[in-house]
DNA sequence: GTAGACGATTATCTGACAAG
DNA sequence: CTTGTCAGATAATCGTCTAC
């Protein structure tokens, strides 16, 4: 019997059991569900598993709190322990930090439990995610930055994200835009995990210019959409590739993007016939305001001068929302995605 | 309107068991 | 020994209906 004082313990570290600690080591804390999901486990062996490496005091367990909005109970979430940790040693693994040193404070662990859902969501479509702390040392930033971390896309494109939960203060967005004006990070991906918090983001930094024009790229999401429509779409080829294939969407793509001598409009590459006319098509799927800023500047006198309108590729959710951003341009047509279209086609490939 | 009541759900643990 | 599944138990909590 696999017994000490009646508690069942670890006889024979096995390579999961190692993989799991590594998991914690590396990203601090994990959620059970998160375990379940990233190892692959089923929700029994899950609860099994966890227990055996607690009762031989390799990880620690602790109740969630402030994750889940009106709801008191909200599961655990596990840490590696200092014994775990030379556990890992003896493995052959180089560890630099302490057990104590991987504590979260609890005001942030909401936020390092939403982001390692994102990483467990991604990294099996390519994504890499590194820890806040390496990033603001890699990069020198702060230690009290804002900055959540770094997303690496299978593209191998750079992203510092951060997060947003259900109230966002005036006060912290306010500083994540000066973190996003100063930094000199080109991308940036900023997550939202309510409806309100998403529309302030989008409403405060859409109007805030000196942000924008040091960015090529700064998409915000709703959380839930993000995790789907980041396993492809980061790439845009995807993207077109799938509005090709809907042909619903009653589009027909231009061989070659608009280049050569011929005066360009930024943001403005791509030319499709729909509807039996010649349009610009920007994708605003992932309301990234470098390119809502680039339509702005494709003024009515141009329009006027060059005869394409923009296409603009957005969902019921956010066609509102981008309209009302866009309310002064009036050479715009929208081109609604059903979002349920978008997650059967990320889910049958 | 709200305090119970009552059943459903959730997160977890337990012990048993098959198979390797 | 392990992995992995499962029925059953549990305590806390959630949802909702009902009685006052």
């Amino acid at each position: 019997m696999s017994k000490t004082g009646n508690k069942q313990v670890v006889k024979v570290l096995q390579a999961r059991d190692i993989e799991i600690l590594l998991g914690l080591y590396e990203h601090r804390l994990l959620s059970t569900e998160q375990i379940m999901r990233r190892y692959e486990m089923s929700r029994w062996y899950t609860y099994k598993k966890l227990r055996i490496l607690r009762n031989s005091r390799l990880i620690s367990t602790h109740p969630i709190s402030g994750y889940l909005a009106n709801q008191n109970r909200q599961g655990s979430y596990h840490r590696i322990s200092e014994i775990g940790i030379s556990c890992l040693r003896e493995q052959g693994v180089t560890v630099e930090r302490r057990a104590d040193e991987l504590r979260v404070n609890i005001r942030r662990l909401p936020f390092l439990l939403s982001t390692n859902d994102v990483m467990i969501d991604l990294e099996r479509y390519g994504w890499e995610m590194k820890d806040s702390r390496d990033v603001k040392e890699k990069f020198e930033l702060n230690r009290g930055a804002n900055v959540q971390g770094m997303l690496t896309s299978p593209s191998g494109s750079e992203y510092l994200f951060y997060m947003f939960l259900h109230g966002v203060g005036m006060k912290n967005l306010m500083k994540t835009a000066k973190e996003l004006r100063d930094f000199g990070n080109p991308n940036y991906i900023l997550f939202a995990k309510s409806a309100t918090s998403y529309s302030t983001i989008v409403q405060q930094l859409s109007t805030n210019n000196s942000v924008i024009v040091k960015c090529q790229s700064l998409k915000i999401f709703p959380y839930t959409f993000a995790k789907y429509y980041l396993r492809l779409f980061e790439d845009e080829n995807n993207v077109m590739k799938f509005l090709e294939d809907y042909e619903i969407y009653d589009l027909s793509f231009k061989t070659s993007s608009v280049s050569g001598s011929k005066k360009q409009y930024d943001g403005l590459e791509r030319v499709v016939r729909h509807n039996g006319e010649e349009k610009y098509l920007v994708n605003l799927l992932d309301t990234d305001l470098v390119k809502l800023y680039n339509i702005k500047q494709y003024r009515k006198e141009m329009y006027e001068l060059d005869g394409r309108k923009v296409l603009l590729v957005t969902t019921p959710n956010t066609r509102d929302m981008h309209e009302q951003l866009l309310e002064e341009i009036h050479h715009i047509d929208y081109l609604e995605i059903d979002s349920g279209d978008l997650v059967d086609y990320l889910t049958t490939i």
